[in-house]
DNA sequence: GTCTATAGCTGGATAGAC
DNA sequence: GTCTATCCAGCTATAGAC
């Protein structure tokens, strides 16, 4: 007879209150505060169980990427199943309130090489799904632009979001209203006014 | 008689070498790589001459942020005097390649509320500059547009251009030709074809 | 201005008991 | 799976000699 639970260590709660508690710290003090002692007093647990279920702090790192990573990915793909997939795909990316954690990790990726691979992996695989998304989605509707171009349209709607959450990180929004129509007035244009 | 030189503690060769050197290595392994002990081996000074010039690290940070900025800041004022200056503009905030050292202050700004507030307002200081010189030169080509106000013109060049930087970083470049040439575009359009 | 020395702390990682 | 105990390295910051 198989244990009623905990059989995989993957699902382990002590593995998941830990990461939980990476994330936290990683958000409230930065990737810097994230160390093993702070990490179990946080999580309840004990210093020593870090190494147990993750062997080393970069592994830990690279799982709680993934696991943002995943999530955001299935939000997108849901996103473009919308009957208005562009209108959709816009408020999935800037919804997405995970700016913070991402400059976190972009910052420790700068010394940390496994985490670069990890964010330049996962970056590709989003590139990959947005441009052939949005590719069909504009040929769909007959929309045929030298200046919107998919991949124009994916990264204008990428950069403008995870720069304008950096701002409001430090209280500036100068502006910020003003190149949010612009993207809408480009959705309205193809896709017409947002209905949900 | 006064001493030939050093008499101003802000000019001393020691001092900027310890700047130099802090920047190097947020650079090379991220903000939390700059020791006193670390910065001192580099710049082949004492450690505790850290303290000596700078005080707290938080100053010494604070000290290194505003080094860049200022250079920065004169950079864009030249460019906002060029004949075609939207152009230089652009240019100017695109071939900065200060991005990755402008991501390790984002994320240092995450725990230390000292650089956050530097941070923030040199941030306000850069936007009130460009959306002033902006909102002037659209106004003097008597381009009038909905979509393409002086904040979205503004906040297109410097989104986009980060972003971009910050994706080269970690090689990714799919689609970024054409987003550039999206911004190009413009300004073909409102300034002619870039002489220089 | 520059140095040594040191106090006091926090960190990663491991060995081994339970 | 969870814990204690521990080693050793690195850190900030200061006191005080030169």
């Amino acid at each position: 007879m198989k244990p009623a639970r905990s059989a995989d260590p993957d699902n382990s709660p002590t593995r998941a209150a830990l990461l939980d508690a990476a994330q936290e710290l990683m958000l409230e003090e930065g990737y810097a505060a994230v160390s093993t002692r702070r990490l179990a007093a946080r999580a309840g647990a004990n210093p020593a169980l870090v190494y147990y279920y993750f062997g080393t702090m970069d592994n830990l790192f690279i799982e709680l990427f993934r696991r943002g990573a995943e999530r955001s990915y299935r939000l997108q793909v849901e996103a473009l199943d919308d009957p208005q997939p562009l209108w959709a795909l816009w408020e999935a990316i800037h919804d997405q309130s995970q700016t913070a954690l991402t400059m976190e990790f972009v910052a420790l990726a700068n010394h940390r090489k496994a985490i670069r691979a990890e964010i330049a992996a996962s970056s590709k695989r989003f590139r990959e799904l947005q441009l052939d998304a949005v590719t069909k989605i504009l040929a769909g509707y007959g929309h045929e632009s030298v200046v919107h171009t998919p991949a124009a349209v994916v990264l204008l709607m990428s950069s403008i979001s995870r720069f304008l959450r950096m701002e409001e990180a430090f209280g500036v929004d100068a502006g910020h209203e003003d190149v949010v129509r612009l993207i809408e007035g480009f959705l309205r244009e193809v896709e017409g006014e947002r209905r949900r």
